[in-house]
DNA sequence: GCAAAAATAAGAATCATTCCGATTTACTTT
DNA sequence: AAAGTAAATCGGAATGATTCTTATTTTTGC
């Protein structure tokens, strides 16, 4: 998925097209890393001066339920980065200085949905903390 | 770990007994699943009738840098339990309706660590979430 | 029992996030 | 192109979890 994709199935599911949700878009595609809803609005403020918090996280929202961005939950702040489509379904290392990350091939969820017979799974987390090369020097 | 073996922890280094700990640690021992700083004052609140959050999220803290207590971020709230040691490290499924949890024999950690040369890796998660058996009723 | 240090209570402060009412904008229909 | 409609946005207030501050109380070593 790429920025116009994205807006195009923003179109097909009614919402509308505005400059403040393509920006937005671009920036998560532009970034291979974890993004807060005060690092969107500190990166766009220059563009847009007025840009309030609501429409951030309403437009947040919305990508993460259409499946566009990706969420987790870190340090107490939800943070949001570019849903990968190159590839099948991963998980990311993540470092905890400059929010990079790093592609982990396996998904440890293969072959272990057998042992969860009567349970009704939603969901999984696979994530790996750190610094990366960059930051540990 | 258990309640006596935390305690004799705690005062190894260098913090007090008191109380309001042990049944704060009772209370994780009792339980096989994820609380929230809210709901440990609400099953503590009959016996300490002034109990504040105060001390409640301070404890919670000492006993998570301890290693006595696991923490995990969900829907934006840090939820603890006792850290189990029974058992080899491992990781665990968790019921979003009432908290209770189950252990995943298998961590996806091994023989993933050789792909990170050059990485500074602190830490990692792998969390299964859904409803257990009895909450799928 | 006494003194020092730690723990606690109560409430204020902070921070991320959500809500609300009023205004503006995008898109559809003339 | 103008008008109407619903969605999007703004600005600020409200919320909820968590942390901080100051004064008071409790634990512990002596």
């Amino acid at each position: 998925m790429n920025v116009n994709e994205a807006m195009n199935l923003l179109k097909e599911q009614g919402y509308k097209h505005t400059g403040k949700r393509e920006d937005m878009l671009q920036l998560f595609s532009d970034n291979d890393k974890y993004l807060t809803a005060r690092d969107v609005l500190e990166q766009m403020k220059g563009n847009y001066p007025g840009l309030s918090f609501d429409t951030i996280y309403r437009n947040l929202s919305v990508f993460a339920d259409l499946g566009i961005l990706e969420m987790t939950e870190l340090s107490g702040e939800k943070h949001f980065r570019f849903t990968c489509s190159h590839k099948e379904h991963h998980h990311h290392f993540i470092c905890l200085d400059c929010g990079k990350t790093k592609e982990i091939e396996t998904c440890p969820m293969r072959n272990i949905e057998a042992s969860f017979k009567g349970y009704d799974i939603s969901g999984h987390k696979f994530e790996i903390y750190g610094r990366c090369p960059d930051c540990v020097h």
